[in-house]
DNA sequence: TCCAAACCTGAAGAATCCTTCATCCAATAT
DNA sequence: ATATTGGATGAAGGATTCTTCAGGTTTGGA
């Protein structure tokens, strides 16, 4: 079944030539430019070939239906979101909690403001590519990035519980979310940032605490 | 343009005999399942009215397109969610400040959870139905209620801030979106609510203690 | 009983959209 | 120079979907 989907959503043919990467690249970024400009619901493969500046017949080449377009643009920033939470993890190892939780999370805000156009962009597709399933296995690998990193803790003695990591990272996300479709300005941001660092510390050290 | 907006969603007809409500209803039901079995990308008026058991012309009767259905049914759901937290915010007035948090997010918790399938239903259309706007809406109404309720909390100095409720609100709900679109358990409900409980009382009291 | 208002029906018009494929252009290797 | 592979085109087929409306059925009061 997942495997079914896997199939259905891969690229077609992978771009070999310079020029074909232009193409593609500039297919990804009209997708989002679509998606923003007219919603979910109006994006066309037509609309989207018109706004690459290349044919529909172009877009097919490459992916095989819309939803595996969405798909791969989703899949893309999931991905770098992740390798971005990754590396903030593997620096801040032997570091003391508190200053583990306030580098992810900042590395999280990050990645995510950076390119704030295609995070409010995915929210629109998200439910239908799939979007809870590859939410749910990046969750699951940063869970275990963080866990290894909090296991190197000078300061907890406790083993860090699982289920309280993926609480803490669907918190931030929650947050993001409603601070991007807010439309909110970069200042209102470096506050969100702040008080995410600080739900998120204060959540994990009552949680690491008061253990069951 | 926020008024053409509710003006294009507003409903075409009341339904005035039993008859038309029992109709209705139904038809609302109907989109929940629909959305839940096919998708939001293949949630198609026909299929609605088919599965509430009338014609499509029905349908078109009481909403003056298929937005207007999504939009009614959505909003539907945000007033019963909100009501449920403003009552819990009235019982909880003059309790200490721990406590006030216990019950709000227990009563999120519990009316998300009591029909979780529209919850889910509802966060695939959300964004092609003005959802963002919707939910804004309703985060400052609740806001409102919770900063009435901590006015009066007797262990509260500083008077609590804004944001941070913001900050809650939202974390709360992103906690809830992934356990209910991970399809948990009622066990595992509990256990998040335990958990969203301690979150946000942690955070409210490290946020109302090191106030800026 | 009888009528007007409320309600329901569902075929069909109109519009939109996804996807293909026959054909042509460009790059690269021989 | 030529063959071969990669890349691009866009009109058109096929399918789906939204929405309407003319005409039928039910309800409730006079």
């Amino acid at each position: 079944m997942a495997a079914d989907v896997v199939t259905a959503f891969e690229p077609r043919k992978m771009p070999i030539q310079t020029r074909a990467t232009v193409t593609v690249g500039a297919i990804c970024e009209a997708t989002i430019q679509v998606l923003l400009s007219h919603g979910a619901d109006r994006l066309t493969t037509t609309r989207v070939a018109d706004r690459a500046g290349v044919s529909v017949g172009t877009l097919y080449q490459y992916y095989p239906n819309k939803r595996s377009l969405l798909f791969a643009v989703f899949e893309d920033h999931m991905e770098k979101a992740s390798q971005a939470v990754e590396v903030a993890c593997a620096d801040a190892c032997h570091k003391p909690m508190s200053e583990m939780i306030r580098r992810v999370v900042e590395a999280f805000v990050d990645v995510k403001m950076q390119r704030a156009d295609i995070s409010i962009a995915l929210y629109k597709v998200a439910p239908d590519v799939g979007g809870p399933a590859l939410v749910k296995r990046t969750g699951q690998r940063l869970r275990k990035a963080i866990e290894a990193m909090l296991l190197t803790a000078p300061d907890l003695k406790l083993s860090p519980d699982r289920f309280a990591i993926d609480m803490m990272l669907s918190a931030m996300s929650g947050a993001m979310r409603s601070a991007l479709e807010a439309g909110a300005s970069p200042a209102m941001f470096r506050k969100v940032r702040e008080h995410l660092v600080l739900l998120c510390q204060s959540y994990m050290a009552a949680a690491t605490a008061s253990d069951n």
